[in-house]
DNA sequence: TTTGCAATGTTATTTACTTAACAAAAATAT
DNA sequence: ATATTTTTGTTAAGTAAATAACATTGCAAA
């Protein structure tokens, strides 16, 4: 297998598209298939075969040239790359919607990873079970962080609480960090975070709506 | 102001960062602050001053030289690339957990960007209003599209309805969408796309977190 | 007044990522 | 047998994005 050097050198976006590549994978192998072309994948996530080729090629996977990618093969490699040995344990902070969409959208999934714990202040959700996994209150986070050794947390919180809740996860030891909050937060070095606003996103589309509309008045006033 | 070309021609990328640095200011605004510094936006958004400035020089915006961005100016700016003339309105396709939660998260956020319509095929949801709009049935999605002049989809229902989905928004003639479902949808050339799985996000995190982890041990173990 | 400082604005360079080009291989058709 | 087709795997070229380098400006302090 590649070493740890190789693996970092993987351009990260290279390693979200082996998560996609996956989650396509795992899709065709309950439909029963056994292999898959690169341009078929391509077609699935929107990019073209020679990408799909470039990226398997990165992580040293050879298909057959007339069957293509064997996907059972492909699945547990693309897993011996991106999943850890053993299972990383993952909290939610803020058990509102966004939490409890997160909770039933994630576990079972993946073998690797789980959520095992909502963190939230709201009296009424402490100590109760939640979509299968048990809410604390965020007081407690410390001494649950240890002891579930839990890696990875997700900020669902409100914006108000994105800072404080966030010096908490990084109190307790957390390694990585998923932002969903619209408040941008400050970490150290050695914890691991990505941002992630639906605003942005919305605003995004909005944007390039809006030109393709302009454009097509422009168009149509030319004519 | 700059033409239709000038703003197509902007990065990408430079797009999302007007998006996150207006978000950045509006705070700042609240806190009672007139001017900001390019390394004060910078520091809230992790990215370099130098960035900063240069999406600052592709928009034709100008600070002074001691007292840095005016931030109501710079504001108002972002709103002139970015937002529409009108109001653009906005459906959420599946009002579960995730959609309820973007729909408190935007409403109110935005003055140009509105959700006015959810779509369930909960019976029980339908024909309710849901934090503050109304939930009609997936099979009225064409007439209330039409009616209430609906520009972009939110997809937010289970993955395995994700594609009947977004085949009903476009057929009622979306302009944009955006799918926060699983499952890759294919839409025509003249519906801009935007996909985002949670899912990539949290693997993608958990990789970086185990490669930092190994380099832990490695260092440790050489020492 | 002039020197230094702290900031902006812009061009040049570098890096990261994507796409293109094409060789090689194996199955199939001629 | 030989040519054709289809697909992989890899190197080369091209794009897009980020960073670095640096000129410029205007205020403040000496």
């Amino acid at each position: 297998m590649k070493d740890h050097q190789e693996l970092l050198n993987l351009p990260h976006k290279t390693i979200e598209r082996l998560s996609q590549y996956r989650r396509a994978l795992l899709l065709c192998l309950e439909d029963g298939r056994t292999h898959i072309f690169s341009h078929e994948i391509a077609k699935i996530q929107h990019i073209t075969p020679v990408q799909v080729r470039r990226d398997l090629m990165l992580i040293g996977y050879s298909g057959t040239l007339r069957k293509g990618y064997n996907i059972r093969e492909l699945i547990d490699l693309i897993g011996e790359i991106i999943d850890s040995e053993e299972m990383i344990n993952v909290a939610v902070v803020g058990v509102g919607n966004l939490g409890r969409a997160l909770i039933k959208y994630f576990n079972g999934k993946r073998h690797k990873l789980y959520i095992v714990a909502g963190f939230d202040i709201n009296p009424e959700k402490i100590g109760k079970i939640i979509n299968g996994i048990p809410c604390f209150g965020t007081e407690d986070m410390d001494r649950v962080v240890r002891e579930k050794n839990i890696k990875i947390g997700i900020l669902t919180v409100p914006a108000a609480n994105a800072i404080e809740s966030s010096k908490r996860l990084v109190d307790a030891g957390i390694k990585g960090i998923v932002n969903y909050t619209p408040k941008p937060i400050e970490v150290p070095d050695n914890v691991y975070l990505e941002e992630y606003d639906m605003v942005t996103t919305l605003e995004k589309v909005a944007f390039y709506v809006k030109m393709a509309e302009l454009k097509g008045e422009k168009v149509e006033g030319g004519n």
